[in-house]
DNA sequence: GCATCTGCCTAAGTTACTTAGGCAAATTGG
DNA sequence: CCAATTTGCCTAAGTAACTTAGGCAGATGC
C-alpha cells in the first residue's frame, strides 16, 4: 500500500494548522489521521501519544512566534521594540488563534526549559535595555510585560473588546503609549 | 435503590470542586458520576451534556468572583480599590484554579450576556471613579487593566515567574504601585 | 536480488459521551 | 392511606477517541 510519508514534523505542521482551523481542543490523534487519509493507528509510530502532539504543536508554536519577535526586534529600540514586540505576539495570535493557544500550555519543566520559552524571556528583558531599569525593577517590569500582552491577546481572541464601541486598536495603542511612558518614568496622556 | 440527590447545582459545585483538585480538562460527566457513585447516564437528567456541565461551572464561578470582587471593592476608592480589586482575582485563582480556568471559558453570546461577566465589566469600569479619566481613555484603562490582572494571574498560576529569584509578590505590588501611577498621570518609580 | 528495516495496516481493549427506555422511590391528590 | 403520577437512577446500547500488539508489504542497503 501507498505510503503517506508521515513524520513528526509533518504530523506537527498540520496539528499546528488544524488548530488555527478549529481550535486547539479538537486537534485529536483520529482528526490528524483522517487529514492524511490514514489510520489512526498509524501515527503511533511517530507520536508517542495524544499529549506528547499537543506538546510538539506548542514548541513548534514557541519556535515560530519567537523567531517572529526576533525578527520585529531586530534594530529597534525603546517604543520602536516595545510597540513592535507587542505587535508581533498580538499578529501572531490573531493570524494563528490555534497555534497561539498551543503555546499557552502548560509544558513541564524540563521540557519548558529546553523550549524557546527561553527565548521569549531573553527578549522580553531586552526591550528594557532602552529603558533605565535595575534589578529589581527590571524583573517587574518584565513580568508586568508579559503580563499586559499575554493578557490583551487573550482577552481580545475571547472577544471580550467587541461589546464596546469603542476600537480595539486604538486601545492597544493607548496601551503601548502607556507602557512607554511608565517605563520611561513620565506621565502617559 | 436509594436515591443520590443530584441536582445541577450540587453537580456544578462538585464539578468546581473538582476542576480545583485535578484541573478543568479533567472535568468529565464519567469522573462527576464516580465521585457522587452513581451511574454515568443518571447525571443526563440533570445536565444536558458534558459542554453543559463545563458552561454551568464557568456562570457559577464568574458569580462567585464577581462577588469577592464586589466586596473587596466596598468602600474603596482609588488605588485602594485598584489593589483590592487587583487582589480579589489573584487570590480567587491562586485559590481556585480550576474554578478560575472555567470563569476564562468562551460562553455563546447571549449566554455571556446573561453571566456575571456583565458586573465584571461594571466594577472594572467603576474602579476608574476615583481616576479622572474620560472617554475613550476610561475604555482603554479598563481594558489594560483587564488584560494585566488576567495576564498576570494566568502567567503566575502557569508557572511562569517560578523561575527567577524576584518574589512574585514584590512583582505583583510593583505592577499595582505603577498602574495607579500611570491612572494619575504621573509618574512610578 | 535478497535481507532487513520501516511504515502503515488490522485487531482489539479501554475510556468517555450520549440516548432510549425501564423500574422503583418519592410525591401528590383523593 | 392508598392510588396515580412524577421523578431519579438504572441497564442497555451505540458512537467516538486513545492506545497497544502484532502482521504484511514497500523501501532501503548490501
Amino acid at each position: 500500500m501507498a505510503r503517506a510519508g508521515l513524520t513528526p514534523e509533518r504530523l506537527t505542521l498540520a496539528g499546528a494548522e488544524l488548530a488555527d482551523e478549529v481550535g486547539l481542543d479538537q486537534v485529536t490523534v483520529s482528526a490528524l489521521a483522517r487529514r492524511f487519509d490514514v489510520k489512526v493507528a498509524s501515527l503511533y509510530s511517530h507520536l508517542k501519544n495524544s499529549q506528547d502532539l499537543k506538546t510538539r504543536i506548542a514548541l513548534f508554536a514557541l519556535e515560530e512566534l519567537a523567531d517572529r519577535v526576533a525578527a520585529a526586534l531586530a534594530g529597534r529600540a525603546g517604543k520602536d521594540a516595545l510597540a513592535a514586540f507587542g505587535d508581533a505576539y498580538r499578529d501572531y495570535a490573531r493570524e494563528y488563534p490555534g497555534r497561539y493557544a498551543a503555546a499557552q500550555l502548560r509544558l513541564d519543566t524540563e521540557t519548558a526549559a529546553a523550549s524557546a520559552g527561553v527565548r521569549h524571556a531573553r527578549m522580553t528583558r531586552a526591550i528594557l535595555r532602552g529603558y533605565d531599569l535595575t534589578e529589581p525593577d527590571q524583573t517587574h517590569a518584565v513580568r508586568m510585560l508579559g503580563s499586559v500582552f499575554h493578557g490583551y491577546v487573550s482577552l481580545e481572541m475571547a472577544g471580550g473588546f467587541s461589546h464596546t464601541a469603542v476600537d480595539s486598536q486604538q486601545s492597544w495603542e493607548w496601551t503601548l503609549d502607556s507602557l512607554d511612558a511608565l517605563l520611561r518614568g513620565q506621565a502617559s496622556s
